[in-house]
RNA sequence: GGCUCGGUAGCUCAGUCGGUAGAGCAGGGGAUUGAAAAUCCCCGUGUCGGCGGUUCGAUUCCGUCCCGAGCCA
C-alpha cells in the first residue's frame, strides 16, 4: 500500500516527501497532473535536482508537452510503478496535488468509456443549451447527478451516453463505495501563510529562471498549456504586459488554485491532517508525520534471539 | 487664484427625473467519477467625500469646504 503526501501547491511536501523516504527507505511517484510533462521543471516546481539524487522520483516528466493525460491514464501509469517499489521491498510515497489523479489511484474510477475527441468536439459546437437538452433526451436522471450549469460536465456525461448507448447516470458508482488504496496525510496550512510561501515561490521560479524555460518551451498540447503562469509569462515576453503585472497574476492565479486544493482535500477523510502555519518549524511537520505513523519508521524490531526464556 | 470635470463596495465604474443603491473584477464559501494547474455554482450595507440648506424625506437639488485631474491666469 503507498503512502500519500497531498496538499496545495507551495505547502511543502517534495520536502517532507525526500525526508521521509530516506528515513523510510521509500520512492517517491509523482501525483502532479503537469508534473508528468517533460520541461517545465521551473514552472511546474518540480523537486529539485538535489531532492532527485538523494532518493529515487517516478514519473516526473515522462510525458511529452504534446500529450494530453486523464486521470484513468495517470492511474495505468502509476498502479505498476508503485507494484515495483513494493516489489523491491520499499515503501512508495505519492506525493503531489491533483485531487482528482490522487482520487484516480487511492479509489479507482467507475468503469465509465475514456474520452472521445470526436464526441467532445461534436458537443463543443453546440450551445450549452443544445447540450443540456440533448443530455436531458439521452438521459432524464441527468440532472441528479451532473450539474448542468457546467458545460464540461455535462460534455463528459453526453460522451458517455453517446458511447455506451445507455444513460450515465445508471453507470455511475460512487468513490465513497470503495475503500481508500493506502493512507497517508493531508497539510493544510493557515491561509495567510500560505499565500505568503505562493507568492514568494513565484518569485524564486524567477530568480531559477522561469522565463527562460518559458521562452524555450515547444508547442504545448491541450493539457499542458494550461499551467499557471505559463500565459501570464509569455504575455510578458511578448511585450504584452508588464513583469510586475505578470508576477502578480501568476500569484494569484496559483492562490486561487490552492484555495480550491484545499476545498478537495478537506473532504478527505481517509487522510490524516497536519496542520501548520506561519510559526510552524520546517521539523515540526516531519515529527507530525512521524506521531502519526510511528510504523513507518521504526519497524518492529527483529525478535530478541537472546530473549531469557519464561 | 478662476473655470471645468470627477469624488458611490478593496479596485474600476453604473445608477437614483428626490423615497438610503448595483455590475464587473478582487475576495470568501462550495462542488469535483477518464480535460482537473481544468470547469462550474453560491455570496454585495457601502457615513453614495465633509458640513449646512431646501424638503415629509437628500446619495440625488442648492450653498460651502476638502481632495484629485485638466484648462486658464
Amino acid at each position: 500500500m503507498p503512502f500519500f503526501i497531498v496538499g496545495p501547491t507551495a505547502s511543502g511536501k517534495s520536502a517532507l516527501a525526500v525526508k521521509l523516504a530516506e528515513r523510510a527507505g521509500g520512492e517517491i511517484v509523482n501525483a502532479d497532473a503537469f508534473q508528468l510533462y517533460e520541461g517545465m521543471d521551473i514552472l511546474t516546481a518540480k523537486p529539485s535536482v538535489a531532492e532527485r539524487a538523494a532518493v529515487p522520483h517516478h514519473l516526473y516528466g515522462v510525458l511529452p508537452v504534446t500529450e494530453s493525460c486523464d486521470a484513468q491514464r495517470y492511474r495505468e501509469m502509476a498502479l505498476p510503478v508503485i507494484e515495483e517499489i513494493l516489489l523491491r521491498g520499499r515503501l512508495p510515497i505519492v506525493v503531489g496535488g491533483s485531487g482528482l489523479y490522487i482520487k484516480a489511484l487511492s479509489h479507482g474510477l467507475a468503469p465509465l468509456p475514456p474520452p472521445d475527441v470526436e464526441i467532445r468536439a461534436r458537443v463543443g459546437a453546440m450551445t450549452a443549451e443544445e447540450a443540456r437538452e440533448l443530455l436531458l433526451t439521452l438521459d432524464p436522471q441527468a440532472g441528479e447527478n451532473v450539474p448542468l450549469a457546467n458545460p464540461r460536465y455535462v460534455s463528459r456525461a453526453l460522451e458517455i451516453c453517446l458511447q455506451t448507448g445507455q444513460p450515465q447516470s445508471a453507470l455511475r458508482q460512487t468513490f465513497s463505495q470503495a475503500e481508500p488504496a493506502g493512507c497517508g496525510v493531508v497539510l493544510a496550512w493557515e491561509r495567510e501563510a500560505l499565500y505568503a510561501r505562493i507568492n514568494a515561490r513565484v518569485y524564486s521560479m524567477l530568480a531559477e529562471g522561469l522565463l527562460a524555460e518559458v521562452a524555450g518551451l515547444p508547442p504545448l498540447g491541450p493539457t499542458a498549456e494550461k499551467a499557471i503562469g505559463l500565459r501570464e509569462m509569455q504575455a510578458h515576453l511578448r511585450g504584452e504586459m508588464t513583469l510586475e503585472a505578470a508576477v502578480e497574476s501568476m500569484q494569484q492565479a496559483t492562490r486561487r488554485y490552492a484555495k480550491r486544493q484545499g476545498t478537495w482535500f478537506r473532504r478527505e477523510t481517509w487522510l490524516q491532517t497536519i496542520c501548520l502555519d506561519s510559526q510552524t518549524a520546517a521539523e515540526f511537520v516531519f515529527t507530525q508525520l512521524s506521531n502519526l505513523f510511528p510504523c513507518l519508521l521504526n519497524p518492529p524490531p527483529p525478535p530478541a534471539l537472546s530473549s531469557p526464556l519464561p
